[in-house]
RNA sequence: GCGCUCGUAGCUCAGCUGGAUAGAGCGCUAGCCUCCGGAGCUAGAGGUCACAGGUUCGAAUCCUGUCGAGCGCGCCA
């Protein structure tokens, strides 16, 4: 095509089935720069195209769109290549990279809520596809361990006289409750917190003591919800804010000794052609910005893991934020030009008054009611999968507000009918091997229409994962996959299987085992559970 | 004030590197279990793609403006 149009012939999937395959619209655009009709120049390149081998007579349609159509026996090696590759079609990236990948990064002391879902099931997804095309994922965790906060924690802690290695997790964000009034209520209190995050920066014992034991007990009420949520987060990938302190000295030095940073009205800040406000790299009292933190953090990111890519599962907010951090980050080479950085910012789950969750407020819904709620919908698989599956198959950037009955919702276009459609072609297969029927190895008959669109779905499962790995978009692996299973219940219910015979019942049985493996690989990659009965 | 994101069917959302009659799920209406699992399948009704201009052979998609919603913008993280 490329040879015969000389330019790229856009080939894409057929927008609607009777266009055959894939379609090109290529005649369109070549029609003006040719100063002839689209349809005159259409038949023109199909004259001389040679696809017999691959394609059945490609038709000239509409204004001049050129339409394919896939022989049959090349849409059935497709699926039989399919079954012989342990990838399932998923293809090694030509270059494997080393991808750091943050995110959840919940905040100690408080409890997990329905907004950290989001950052910790993107984030676990991009990781599993990025893995699965071969490149070293490294997540880190950056969770919020450090800052002015825990002075004031600590403090209240003290008053209280409470043993935080006793605390749960709820018990601990309610201090924190405790703690936010009585600092605003309390302007002896409040000092006296101020004094001890200074204590706590020095590496008092008793207050390190007790920040640490802090630390404790919300890593594990975090891996409580991580187990609950089956996703890959572990100990090893913890990374909070406390842990650049050593490095943010050095850091702010570069910077100075570079000339990026300045002192403005006290504070130490940079400047970057574009933005509207200065980077706070070292606040006037001398203590060191967030912005300081995630500088450090990249610096590390990039020199000890050798990072060829960094990626940013933060919430939309924070998009001016990671702008001027990554900006800055390049200005004094932390972040060479050859690595690239991308926020993956996803919209806010408001509450039901349109406004932004606030745990401070009150408003905001832990975690565990979600699931609590969504378990008495369906058993625990099937719960999660309605969870993530609702959170995942929408698009990144739009804020939703926060709908318990919209995400355990467990019929239609949800995560529980795609382990629905592997349940049951599970179920054909289970047959079919206690009837001895063994496991056919290739796809020879591929005639009725239902088998065909399923067969030409299930080869495109490959360039699917592609796309979501450079895009990081998971919710086209969501859309591929439900299209996936929309086709096999159709194929279900029109291409009898085991009451087949011969060479089209051997054939059938192949493509199930195709489509239950992408099915089971695809949800693997959701992070969603494939169970084989439900 | 400046910036970012969003506005598509009654509801929730895809489609946005410009291309054929704008798609899906839910809900609604009407069908489908002598047939491998009905969390399913088939059909139907339902849309000035916020509004107004512009570019183009062609605009939901690109540009400008307006309206509406959310978020962000030097010492919280």
């Amino acid at each position: 095509m490329q040879a015969v149009a000389g330019i790229d012939p856009e080939l894409r999937p057929a927008t609607k089935p009777q266009f055959g395959h894939f379609q090109s619209n290529v005649a369109l655009r070549l029609a003006k720069s040719e100063g002839r009709p689209p349809r005159e120049v259409a038949t023109r390149i199909v004259a001389a195209l040679d696809l017999d081998d691959v394609c059945e007579p490609v038709e000239v349609a509409g204004p001049g769109f050129l339409n394919f159509r896939l022989r049959a026996q090349v849409l059935a090696g497709s699926v039989t290549d399919l079954l012989a590759d342990p990838a399932a079609g998923v293809g090694a990236a030509a270059t494997s990279q080393t991808v750091v990948i943050d995110y959840s990064s919940p905040n100690v002391a408080k409890q997990m809520h329905v907004g950290h879902l989001r950052a910790t099931i993107i984030g676990d997804c991009l990781s599993r596809v990025l893995s699965a095309v071969g490149h070293r994922v490294i997540a880190q965790n950056h969770i919020g361990d450090w800052g002015t906060q825990f002075g004031m924690l600590v403090e209240q802690i003290l008053s209280d006289g409470i043993e935080v290695d006793a605390l749960s997790l709820a018990e601990a964000e309610a201090l924190y409750l405790r703690a936010n009034a009585h600092f605003k209520a309390s302007e002896e209190f409040a000092a006296r917190a101020r004094d001890r995050v200074v204590l706590l920066q020095a590496g008092e014992p008793d207050t390190r003591r007790i920040w640490q034991q802090l630390i404790e007990v919300s890593v594990a009420g975090f891996n409580a919800t991580y187990a609950r949520l089956d996703v890959l987060l572990t100990d090893r990938d913890l990374a909070g804010e406390s842990t650049y302190n050593d490095d943010l000295p050095q850091v702010v030095a570069d910077l100075e000794a570079s000339g990026v940073a300045v002192v403005d009205d006290g504070a130490l800040v940079v400047f970057v052609d574009g933005f509207n406000s200065p980077m706070i790299v070292r606040k006037r009292d001398g203590g060191y910005g967030y912005s300081a933190t995630d500088l450090a953090a990249i610096r590390r990111r990039v020199r000890t893991f050798g990072a060829d890519r960094l990626i940013y599962v933060v919430g939309s907010p924070q998009a001016f934020h990671f702008e001027q951090v990554l900006a800055v980050a390049r200005l004094a080479g932390f972040l060479p030009p050859e690595v690239s950085a991308e926020h993956v910012a996803f919209g806010q789950i408001q509450g039901p008054d349109g406004r932004k969750f606030s745990t401070r407020e009150g408003t905001a819904v832990p975690l565990t009611e979600l699931l609590d709620a969504a378990e008495q919908q369906a058993s625990p698989p099937i719960a999660l999968a309605a969870i993530k599956y609702a959170d995942l198959s929408t698009g990144l950037n739009k804020d939703y507000v926060f709908d318990v009955n919209r995400m355990v919702v467990t019929v239609g276009n949800t995560g529980p009918y795609l382990q629905y459609a592997h349940a049951r072609v599970n179920q054909v297969l289970r047959k079919a091997e206690a009837d001895g029927l063994g496991q056919p190895a290739a796809v020879t008959v591929l005639e009725d229409p239902a088998e065909q669109a399923l067969a030409l779905l299930l080869s495109r499962f490959g360039e699917v994962v592609d796309e979501v790995a450079d895009s990081l978009q998971p919710h086209k692996l969501c859309t591929y996959l439900f299209d996936l299973a929309t086709a096999l219940s159709v194929f279900y219910e029109q291409c009898p299987v085991l009451k087949s015979a011969g060479d089209v019942r051997d054939s059938r049985l192949a493509i199930c085992l195709a489509t239950r493996r992408v099915l089971a690989r695809g949800l693997y990659l959701l992070g969603i559970e494939a169970p084989e009965r439900m």
